[in-house]
RNA sequence: GGCCCCAUCGUCUAACGGUUAGGACAGCGGCUUUUCAAGCCGUUAAUAGGGGUUCGAUUCCCCUUGGGGCUACCA
């Protein structure tokens, strides 16, 4: 019987969860669920130097906000604290220095690992002599000869030091990649990586290597800019006579050029794009299919779905663009199918700014709904409609080649009309349609000479919703007086 | 430079030896229409190149080319 899942995200809390962040979560999220295994979140805070105040708080308040909540770890408390959750804590990396540590010294005892005394100096000078003779950069292994008595001494006088791995210094090592296939590397292209530093922190490759194997981790699912550490990994793994998880390296998110996905070539922060009114499913969703895809001809996907549905055998091996006008469109199409009290309950903040009638405020906000990309749209395209009045200029009133005065009767034929309708009408887009054909019909006029300048009359604009929409949106008195401005315009 | 990974329309992808190489975004054209948006219909566009293997290669193998990642006491 296979083991149950077990999987985690393990950020950094150096920054913002970007969009490949999400990713990786959501592709570990979706695994745990496919196979109803446990999704972990852990935070990995070895590098103190790079710590940023609140980015766990943030990273944790983020997923959470996407809809991935984890089973364990770092969780988000009711209070709104960052809290912990599980038997195989603490789940705060920094909270097991030392057990990663007692897990180094084992690793020195069994000779799989030595105490390293060069300084930053010395590895500089190395490290410059060996790209000047073209050589690959790699530690020269000066302390990995001392013995570990000598090396003790030195420790007790107090020297300074690392933990460095030692690796073995000929054969290869291999390990199939759920994603890849086979990866194969000979030892001799892997370094004597650092796992503890002098600050007495394990870097990443002992802290992960170590958790990943107390949390019972089954799947290591993780960027492909992991791959050519692995080895090291599976060194501790064997050296402590552990069995190695599964790995999978996702591909990487790139660039509109291809590179790496990056700051200044657009937004990677996820909590700016749901600033921008990305709504989290849409978010969701798109980054799920990149760099996966269960059919083909299919893009929409609830969460529930794409658990139903994911399979790491089919996710691709190359890097995917970010493409921007694709999530514009399906976030589009989330605005567009959701239920329309929940699009009014989401457009509401962008437009209590703007009113106080919150009728009169659903109406328009029903009005541009096709319009509306991102919900940060949403102010721009209603402000004509909430405003009283609105500028026209009366050139663009009249349609096509008809005149001024031509207009100004339609416009004051409609005025009339308007007048005289009662509160159900006014209250139905259908009868307002019905009503203005029926007047354009009985006075022998057409749809284009009469529906065009209303339209601009009420709208301002040379494009906008149609004449009736803008009716119901705007309402009785709105209305009137746009209509009757513009026919003012035209006659004086 | 060294090692590793990758390669289907501009972009995201489907096709796990046999398809007129499919879908989606973007683009273009049309329908609808008072305009725009939405919607619907249609359409342009791809297997990087060269060798093999095979009756048959997008698919398997090799080489080339191109792209990417790693090469820290960062993750």
């Amino acid at each position: 019987m296979a083991k149950t899942v077990r999987v985690r995200f393990a950020p950094s809390p150096t920054g913002f969860l970007h969009i490949g962040g999400l990713r990786s979560a959501l592709y570990n999220e979706l695994l745990a669920r496919r196979h109803k295994g446990t999704f972990i979140l852990r935070i990995e805070d070895t590098d103190q130097a790079r710590l940023v105040p609140g980015a766990t708080e943030a990273l944790v308040r983020t997923l959470k906000a996407c809809g991935l909540v984890p089973d364990e770890g770092v969780i988000l408390k009711p209070n709104g604290e960052v809290g912990e959750k599980g038997d195989l804590g603490p789940y705060m990396q920094s909270k097991r220095a030392d057990m990663h540590r007692t897990y180094a010294d084992k690793l020195v005892k069994s000779g799989k690992a030595y105490h390293c005394f060069c300084t930053e100096r010395d590895l500089l000078k190395a490290r410059e002599e060996q790209q000047a003779a073209g050589l690959p950069t790699r530690y020269n292994r000066t302390c990995r000869g001392l013995s570990i008595e000598h090396a003790m001494r030195r420790v007790e006088a107090g020297d300074p030091y690392v933990i460095r791995l030692a690796i073995p210094l000929k054969g290869s090592v291999s390990f199939k990649d759920e994603i890849r296939g086979d990866v194969a590397f000979d030892w001799k292209q892997v370094d004597d990586q650092v796992i503890i530093k002098s600050d007495g922190m394990a870097t990443y490759h002992l802290a992960s290597t170590c958790d990943d194997h107390d949390m019972k981790i089954t799947h290591v699912i993780r960027g492909e800019e992991w791959i050519s550490s692995t080895p090291k990994h599976l060194f501790i793994y064997e050296s402590s006579k552990w069995t190695p998880p599964t790995f999978a390296h996702l591909p990487l998110l790139l660039n509109a050029d291809r590179t790496k996905l990056s700051k200044r070539q657009g937004d990677v922060a996820v909590e700016d794009y749901l600033a921008k009114g990305y709504l989290p499913e849409a978010l969701l969703n798109f980054v799920a299919l990149l760099g996966w895809n269960p059919t083909g001809d299919r893009e929409i996907y609830t969460h529930d779905e794409l658990a139903a549905a994911f399979d790491l055998a089919k996710v691709n091996k190359s890097g995917a663009v970010v493409n921007v006008e694709k999530l514009d469109w399906l976030n589009g199409q989330y605005v567009k199918t959701m239920d329309r009290e929940r699009y009014l309950e989401l457009a509401s903040p962008y437009l209590r700014e703007l009113t106080v009638d919150t009728a009169h405020m659903d109406r328009v906000a029903m009005l541009i709904r096709d319009r509306v990309t991102k919900l940060s749209d949403i102010p721009e395209l209603a402000s004509p409609y909430l405003k009283m009045m609105v500028d026209v200029d009366q050139i663009i009133i009249p349609w096509k080649s008809q005149t001024k005065e031509d207009a100004a009767v339609r416009l004051y034929g409609v005025m009339h009309a308007l007048t005289t309708l009662d509160h159900a009408t006014w209250h139905s887009i259908q009868n307002l349609e019905t009503v203005l054909k029926d007047l354009i019909e009985k006075n022998g006029w057409t749809n284009g000479d009469t529906l065009w300048p209303l339209r601009v009359a009420l709208s301002g604009q040379k494009q906008s919703p149609s004449p009736f929409e803008l009716l119901y949106a705007l309402g009785r008195e709105r209305s009137l007086a746009r209509v009757e401005q513009a026919h003012r315009a035209l006659t004086t």
